[in-house]
DNA sequence: TCGATTTGAGTTGATGTCAACCTAAATGAC
DNA sequence: GTCATTTAGGTTGACATCAACTCAAATCGA
């Protein structure tokens, strides 16, 4: 038995680094996860926080595996992010009156009092982002939410 | 005191939706990492890992700050990330010899096997992923990676 | 040379992420 | 109507992520 370094020859890592865009998504979500947080952190929210709030803003407060699947995140996931804005008092898990089984989670007035204050902050940080994106950006959103659709069952696993 | 819904318009949530770019990213980095998390767990390892191991396949070992900053992600990330990588026998930390303060992260004989089985199921995944992206995937990778370079200081903070 | 500063890295605590497994309510076949 | 199946959701355990803090070695100023 060699050492056998044909195996992985040293250009592969050069040609994941090139093309995978799971790295690549990983990479850009952790550097303007952190701009984001940075932002927030004097109203005591995270990006995910204020996505998740964002999210559930609406005439009909949605179900738990509605929400998941709108966030393209794993309903467990979703209940575990629940639990710092529960105990924050910015989202209310109600059970539903029609099916037992599901809960609605409401958004609070304290939660939509942070939503406002955190709006413009969100913004403003957004116009500088918007900078950084050379070209076309209608295009990237579209191009991420075709990557995050393609897997429509994160929420029923 | 009303119940101020003024502050918080329900069209809100839709701007926030169609414009983050953080939430975006997030979304899409989620549902890739499922996807590369299942076609990866025949062999134990997880995306994060898979990307990992390979940033240290080089020729010198990087150090940790500098594999930190090539990953985007925060110094003390790696070090909780090396630590399940460790335990598998797959990467080994040894102190540099000039600078004592250093470690150089060093991909083990298994650590390559591991990866060079991988590498097959990467690219066939990939082959797989790059039919969702519809046109101009060159320019989608440029974008995100002007997105994860804003910030360069993710690991000397 | 020696004390202050800088730099490389680990630890702790809180949150985010998901697979595997579990409970309970609704649905459906007969 | 009864029981198997389906559906909504939670729990647990492992890993991922980062800010705040700490420690130790290298560097630098005088």
């Amino acid at each position: 038995m060699t050492a056998m370094p044909k195996l992985l020859p040293h250009d592969v890592p050069l040609e994941v680094y090139d093309r995978c865009l799971c790295f690549a998504a990983h990479r850009a979500a952790r550097a303007l996860a952190r701009r984001f947080d940075a932002a927030f952190a004097p109203l005591g929210i995270s990006h995910g926080q204020y996505s998740l709030m964002m999210s559930l803003h609406r005439p009909e407060p949605p179900r738990v595996s509605d929400a998941a699947a709108f966030l393209a995140m794993d309903r467990t996931t979703l209940t575990a992010n629940l639990k710092p804005l529960e105990r924050a008092g910015y989202v209310a898990v109600v059970p539903d009156e029609a099916d037992r089984r599901s809960r609605r989670l409401v958004l609070t007035a304290a939660g939509r009092a942070v939503l406002a204050r955190a709006l413009p902050i969100w913004r403003a940080v957004h116009d500088e982002v918007d900078e950084l994106v050379s070209d076309d950006a209608k295009q990237l959103r579209r191009q991420l939410r075709e990557l995050a659709e393609c897997d429509t069952k994160a929420s029923t696993r």
